[in-house]
DNA sequence: CATGAATGAGTATTCATTCAT
DNA sequence: AATGAATGAATACTCATTCAT
């Protein structure tokens, strides 16, 4: 038992090692200028041991891609627990806007947005399990905010896409166009003013 | 010096077809995976004399960018028309989505992301000048719609921002993920529920 | 010595079991497409236990080899048992097909010629070993049936190498160029022909 | 004019130039252990030349191929001018032999059988073009004997494969395991050998 | 002024062999 | 004695760009 958990143990570190140096790379060059070579470098590994792991590049990006997804989740709770509908909506939209820029998904975005053209199915993929999974808890966020009658009741499919839209574009879209993008310093007012017009139609 | 406009003429028309061979190409297989060579067959001239014209691949890419912005204008005056703000507001949405998916803007703006990570000066170009000069027009075109008193006074900076976020969501932003989106069925309703939302908070 | 006599057992059987996937995966891909690892799964031995049993891709190729001399002898006493000459080498010519092409040696012998331009050695030794011996063997075949004045006297190491060839030639030498090559539904008569021919010179 | 043949002669010796280093680099090292970058060194250009002339390493391969049975053909005038059978055969066999040993064929057919196992249609259209080829001429240049009444009438397609069986057997075969195989000294007497027992069979 | 042949740097992947447990 | 994870060297092929004519 000692020789199989040892090497499981120093595998698993290989792996979260290579995983990070992936993340790393992808981020900073896109999927086709990432090199796996450099990613072995940086992971400390041979390329031969990164191949044990991850049988492909495009393997090795789906990894990282898949597991970026357990970051981009919502609090679900918060909608329980707030006292208004606008604290609930601005806690949850800087959980997001902390998540995307604190764990470099901007840049990774970028790359998925760039193997697109190449293999549509990564995309398509990321649609259905990164975007989409998260449009469907803040929709189901806002159907508790609707049950707690914080909202009128209204289709909040439609309306989960208007919130979500109107801090994409103030945040999101530019860093897509520049890898230097900063959260601007007016971030609450933005959020605020977002809110209050989502509020103006769906506030009860 | 009839020689001379004659060469002129024909140099002009080679440089129409590079740069239109080359924007087929971009929007086909974005800034990477578009190849010189293939883009001097399309345009039928010699790679020699593709690099006449432009000098690098990141040049003639610029090139086609600067090009798309001429296709991105919206057109104020209806504006000035218009009986209602939705009508009018309805209007250049449906403008702005024909520009983009009738013209391959989609494809070509993931290859702008795309290149973003390895020269941050595209898609810094780009925002300021695509994106960007989209943006005034859209203020200018509320503005107007405020002066007509078809709106309420307010921050239209910030207004404009929110609505174009919200037809993004729905139109744009799954199109950078998978380049067979087509614009779904019920694009009048997600464009007209996107616009009640705005007037029910700028509405006059 | 019983906890001895086991181990020592239980190494055979691995060496066997490696000897035999070797011997697959060498007839399968050639010496150089053959991957230890394949050899190693194949035997259900690590790659660690299969390096312990030969060094080197070389020294198992060549155990390999080594043992299939044993499956190209020549029954002798059919030269004595028979009526006549033709008889004595039809059988003898069917003996050595039915080694030659149903054990893989055709596969085999095509390993071989392959890894001859990288190490002459394993040709040479089987053409010392293998083609020699058998040639030898064929030889003193042919030496009893004149000695039985079903044949001529005459210089048996010349006309071993000729029927040989004769048999080679419809046979074998199309099997090296070609993997799935079946003996021809005419074999007898080829076979028959061959010999008539060398009967016609070497004949009593 | 002069800017077309230029180019097209150059173009022609630079492909010359790879075909010969191809083939030294074929004969030396068989097709798999023969590296690319090696042979566009030896022919002095780069490796995007190379690839310029030869789509993939098996184009190159085949074109080195399909080059070397222009080799391999026999003189059919000589069954007509000798004045013996015997005469004929001979001078037939010692052109074979000569084209075989003095053109690298030997290392060449050793290279096409090692690629039999991975890529059999490699072996098999050498079967049919190279040695099939070969077999043809001479089964005619042994009808135009027959015609001239200097052998028997006799089925030639069989007796064809007998002589060049037993020439095989004695100067091929042997090259075929031992790259440093040589003509031995006593070639005029094997040779003389094998065409007495043909004629003894199939002589007028 | 136009050509297209030539370049050379760059990269994913494989495999025989070793070594820490 | 056995394991199997790790190694590192080796190789086919692509593409933006240049240059001799």
């Amino acid at each position: 038992m000692g020789l199989e958990s040892y090497r499981r143990r120093v595998s698993e570190q290989k792996r979260r090692s290579i995983m990070e140096a992936a993340r790393a790379e992808f981020q900073g060059n896109g999927f086709t200028h990432a090199a796996m070579a450099e990613i072995a470098r940086k992971a400390d590994v041979s390329t031969a041991t990164l191949y044990k792991h991850f049988g492909s590049k495009e393997e090795l990006f789906n990894a990282v891609i898949e597991e970026s997804y357990a970051l981009i989740g919502i609090d679900l709770d918060v909608a329980d627990s707030s006292k208004t509908a606008k604290e609930a909506l601005k806690s949850a939209t800087n959980d997001y806007l902390n998540a995307q820029f604190g764990t470099g998904l901007n840049a990774l975005m970028r790359a998925i947005i760039s193997e697109t053209s190449g293999d549509p199915e990564v995309g398509r993929a990321y649609l259905a399990r990164g975007v989409g999974r998260r449009m469907e808890d803040l929709k189901t966020f806002i159907d508790r905010l609707v049950a707690r009658k914080l909202l009128k009741k209204h289709d909040t499919e439609v309306s989960a896409m208007q919130v979500s839209g109107m801090i994409k574009e103030n945040f999101i879209w530019p860093a897509m166009f520049d890898p230097d993008f900063k959260i601007p310093a007016n971030k609450d007012k933005i959020i605020s003013e977002a809110l209050d017009t989502f509020l103006a139609r769906y506030g009860a």
